[in-house]
DNA sequence: AGACTTTTAAATGTATGACAAATGAAAACT
DNA sequence: AGTTTTCATTTGTCATACATTTAAAAGTCT
């Protein structure tokens, strides 16, 4: 029997699926392998059954492990996979900015220095696709009649397909958080048809030196588009002061 | 009664734990606020009270909820902290890189990448405080007799002192994942007496140009550091595969 | 009346036992 | 040999019971 020596603060499932992830990331188990079974792992760790599964479950929220039904069924190690871990990294990251009360501008300067982090890749690394999406969220975006909850998706479309182009899983999985954790924040501003042909503008030119390799300028347009996404955002906030 | 309209492949509690969750990001349940009892829940998804402990568990490996025993606990929603928010985000990132083969080269550019990102706001915000302690890691780096394991702790110290000394707590933390994600794959290096010089040096030029506000020289110094990081892990990479 | 103690109800934490459903292997049968 | 059936194993779900914690409410003493 395991003996579990953690913090007797926290209930038995939260120790439990403690130990195991600390096996997991250790590198004791490795991908695919089978863990025992629940009954098992009951004996194990001397609880029952239903313990054992609380714990497992924290573990599949996770992505983990992943269960499977049957004979020779079981929970496995699950390899995570990028698109795993957008979901939670973006649902975190979402939570974090809405309930931190996470001002606009220090979001906004996130979310644009990570990305011009991006753009010396994205301008020597930027295939076709990728300037063919941006371009086509740009024509979008120039639609008249976009409700705001369209404009912003197509936003961070956008945006997504420049730091896609980068070429590099890891900022595009890092970035992932920053870009679309905004939406929620962003989607509080109303956009006049004025403000969104400036954005436009800035989106083309983005495109074009990314097309032409010309890191430095895109880098420079996504600072204007930072400045300009602030004062906007500085504007909804001052109105909405002065009516109240 | 609640119904599921979820898919039918994934199982009950998973897709309890989704309409919870949803309700949550939706900001249909605030902060704090208390969700119906166990009982309750039971009741309203037409589930048994176990089915509904494993989808608050599930929520509570994110983080979402908090649970408090006794008259009047239960679940409440959880104001995820950024600390909470840092556990899971350098988990994921770091078992993403180590099962997904990721190469060093790639997690690299990300994670310099970024620091880049940071060094502007990091010149002109920093503290004496984040200066101290980027030089105290220096001093524990050149000390001698420092094993591999306490010599990559300090890197990783100094390392986010630097990103914390842009002074945005985003920023903090979506870095947290690049940089610690890091350690497991840097711990794979042997860094030699001759190494470490190299590194210290640049350690030392990043401060004292941190110091001046320069930060142009600080990305500068931060390139320098990727590319003899990367050439590290080729030559051990290389001398592996000439052992075998 | 006020401060302290006890009671009590409500909620989560844990255990036990049972059955359903899925699944792949092995056995039985063509 | 190929197909079908059986079967043991394992997860998914439910029902019930009891332990433990907690704070409000009731009771008690000064």
């Amino acid at each position: 029997m395991k003996t579990l020596v953690k913090d007797t603060t926290s209930d038995l499932s939260a120790q439990i699926a403690s130990a195991l992830r600390d096996a997991i990331i250790s590198g004791h188990l490795r991908v695919d392998q089978r863990l025992p079974s629940e009954a098992e792992l009951a004996e194990e760790f001397n609880v029952s059954r239903p313990t054992v599964r609380e714990a497992l479950k924290r573990l599949a929220a996770q992505s983990l492990i992943r269960t499977q039904r049957g004979a020779f069924g079981g929970a496995f190690i699950n390899r995570i996979a990028f698109e795993d871990a957008y979901g939670q990294h973006v649902t975190t990251s979402t939570l974090l900015l809405s309930m931190n009360a996470v001002s606009f501008d220090v979001a906004c300067e996130a979310r644009f220095a990570m990305e011009r982090a991006c753009a010396p890749y994205a301008a020597s690394r930027r295939s076709a696709d990728h300037l063919a999406t941006m371009r086509a969220e740009i024509h979008r975006q120039s639609q008249q009649g976009l409700s705001d909850e369209s404009w912003c998706a197509s936003d961070v479309a956008f945006h997504r397909a420049l730091v896609d182009a980068a070429r590099n899983p890891v900022l595009s999985y890092q970035l992932a958080g920053s870009v679309e954790a905004m939406q929620p924040l962003m989607n509080m501003i109303t956009f006049t048809a004025r403000n969104r042909e400036t954005i436009i503008s800035l989106h083309s030119e983005i495109a074009d030196f990314l097309e032409i390799c010309d890191s430095v300028a895109v880098e420079h347009r996504l600072n204007k588009l930072c400045d300009y996404t602030k004062t906007l955002a500085h504007d909804i906030i001052a109105s909405k002061s002065k009516t109240k």
